[in-house]
RNA sequence: GUCGGCGUAGUUCAAUGGUAGAACGGGGGACUCAUAAGCCUCAAACAAUGGUCCGAUUCCAUUCGUCGACACCA
């Protein structure tokens, strides 16, 4: 366990992904709470290293270069301005580094963490028979093959094939992880995934390959000391987490907020293994401390339930969202109506409700309203109050649990409507002026609060809601129009 | 097949061993500061069966439904 009373910085992580991977609402879902988290603990006075980024090697990266005829460098060069693109679409805090496991210093950094797995014993080489279809002209695994053939050709006979590849003594680190997860219970959230990934450790760890052959596929991080291989993917792609942190040479950054801070890694719940179990037997191999928390995300699904995918065509592209509705707009959507920690369904229809009865009708129009009273009967701004940010908005949002912190915000926006109605201000300012002020005023003071508890979440819209307030003015136009 | 999660109003969720809460959506009403917004109000639910208990939606069992894990899909 950590020491965590004391240290003032904080890293958090999303899952980096494939660099020429379609990015869907799935991805918009773990940046926007990843954004949130950060948002929020710079808000706190946490110094952030906030780290995202592209998984750009292996298999799928070089088979779609070699399509194209080209380089898998270029190919790679060619679609990382796309992701970094999309990610100031979908409203990231500017203040983000973005990792490329193709960037030098990663490469460099990935090898030198191989040494230290191999230094304590846990990288050997070992010839294992690989499942190959002909027909496919693939490797298969088991979990693909139907009674132990192709299910695309059944009629041919899967090819055992000899091949030499580096594995990790994942065997080793049973006793070390489920040690891990019984020390710290809340590593992973929710805890029935910290379940689920304890039950699967229990039932017995299998060594793993961390490597293939170059001269089959040479698209990956070199082996140290061996140009033959070169690293499996996920291998190199995991150790991101802290070679952005300019691990190893970068010991002061690395002590800062990996050693002695709190980092927590946003995934998938596709991701529950890899992030859970390997990379953590990993950072025990490499004698590095491991992940504080893991976040597992649930998926979005179409209507019903159902999967998103490109054949059913209800595959949703969070950059339409953006460009009809706007960043805050989505952020809200993913924020409050997806549940954070179990699949969500997503329809357009429904984001059209949610937005014209939470943000149009509810915050908008309530910040329209206070501030016509506002801006008719104060003579002059309010005075600024101090963040008065309340103990379970904070709790909520600690437990990531970005859900119940938004229902508090919307609570308040509720009580402030109510309020508004049964002071009727409006009506006092003819009879008993003074007092139809004093009230308009805490309206004012409540509503500032409200903004400074969307700062993380809609930091557009906060700020733009302080700015009226501050101004004692009417917004120019509406915060968040109906649609119709 | 084995293991695990879940199953609450039309929808999405919440709480709880002792009259089941909310939001959105639907019906009705009075108001007017506001984005025909807001407020009040009405209708509306504990998957099924059995067990434990004075009492179960809550605990247990079974059934049904559903989602997931069961390794190299990073």
């Amino acid at each position: 366990m950590k020491n965590e009373s004391h240290s003032n910085n904080f890293y958090i992580t999303t899952t980096l992904p494939y660099v020429n991977a379609d990015l869907h609402l799935g991805h918009a879902l773990e940046f926007v709470r990843a954004d949130v988290i950060a948002r929020y603990k710079k808000l706190m006075g946490y110094e952030v290293f906030f780290n995202t980024g592209t998984d750009e090697h292996g298999l799928k990266i070089f088979k779609k270069a070699a399509e194209q005829g080209i380089e898998p460098q270029k190919y790679v060069d060619g679609f990382a301005p796309n992701f970094q693109k999309f990610i100031k679409e979908v409203g990231m805090t500017s203040d983000i580094h973005i990792v490329r496991t193709t960037d030098a210093h990663h490469i460099k950094a990935a090898q030198e963490f191989w040494k230290l797995c191999e230094k304590a014993g846990d990288i050997y080489k070992k010839t294992y028979k690989i499942k190959y279809c002909v027909g496919c002209e693939l490797e298969k695994t088991d979990s693909e093959l139907v009674d132990g053939k192709c299910p695309l050709h059944p009629n041919l006979t899967i090819e055992l094939i000899d091949e030499e590849n580096y594995f990790f003594r994942f065997s080793k680190y049973q006793k070390a992880l489920l040690d891990l997860y019984v020390a710290n219970p809340k590593m992973v959230v929710p805890d029935n995934r910290l379940r689920e990934i304890r039950a699967f450790v229990e039932r017995g760890l299998e060594d793993f390959s961390i490597s293939r052959l170059a001269s089959k596929m040479p698209w990956g991080v070199p082996v140290p000391g061996d140009d033959k291989q070169v690293m499996y993917v996920w291998f190199d792609a995991l150790t991101n987490y802290i070679t952005t942190l300019g691990w190893p040479e970068n010991k002061e950054q690395f002590e800062k907020f990996w050693v002695s801070g709190t980092p927590v890694q946003y995934c998938g719940k596709d991701n529950l293994r890899q992030q859970s179990a390997m990379w953590q037997a990993m950072l025990v191999s490499a004698g590095l401390p491991p992940t504080h928390t893991i976040v597992v995300d649930g998926f979005v699904t179409g209507a019903g339930g159902v999967k998103m995918s490109k054949s059913l065509g209800n595959v949703v592209d969070p950059r339409d969202i953006v460009s009809e509705y706007g960043i805050d707009a989505l952020r809200y959507f993913v924020l409050r109506e997806l549940q954070p920690f179990e699949d969500s369904p997503f329809t357009l229809e429904q984001f059209k409700l949610s937005y014209n009865a939470n943000l149009a009708n509810g915050l908008g129009n309530l910040v329209s309203r206070v501030m016509k009273m506002a801006s008719t009967n104060l003579v002059e701004p309010i005075k600024i109050p101090e963040n008065n940010i309340p103990q379970n908005y904070k709790d909520a949002i600690e437990s990531f649990d970005l859900k119940k912190a938004a229902d508090i915000v919307w609570a308040e926006i509720g009580e402030l409507d109510t309020m508004i109605q049964t002071t009727a201000p409006f009506k006092l300012i003819k009879t008993d002026k003074e007092k139809a002020i004093e009230i308009i005023s805490e309206l004012a003071v409540r509503l500032y609060n409200v903004a400074c508890m969307l700062a993380p979440l809609l930091p557009e819209t906060s700020e733009k809601i302080k700015d009226i307030i501050k101004n004692n003015s009417m917004p120019e136009k509406p915060l968040f129009m109906r649609k119709d």
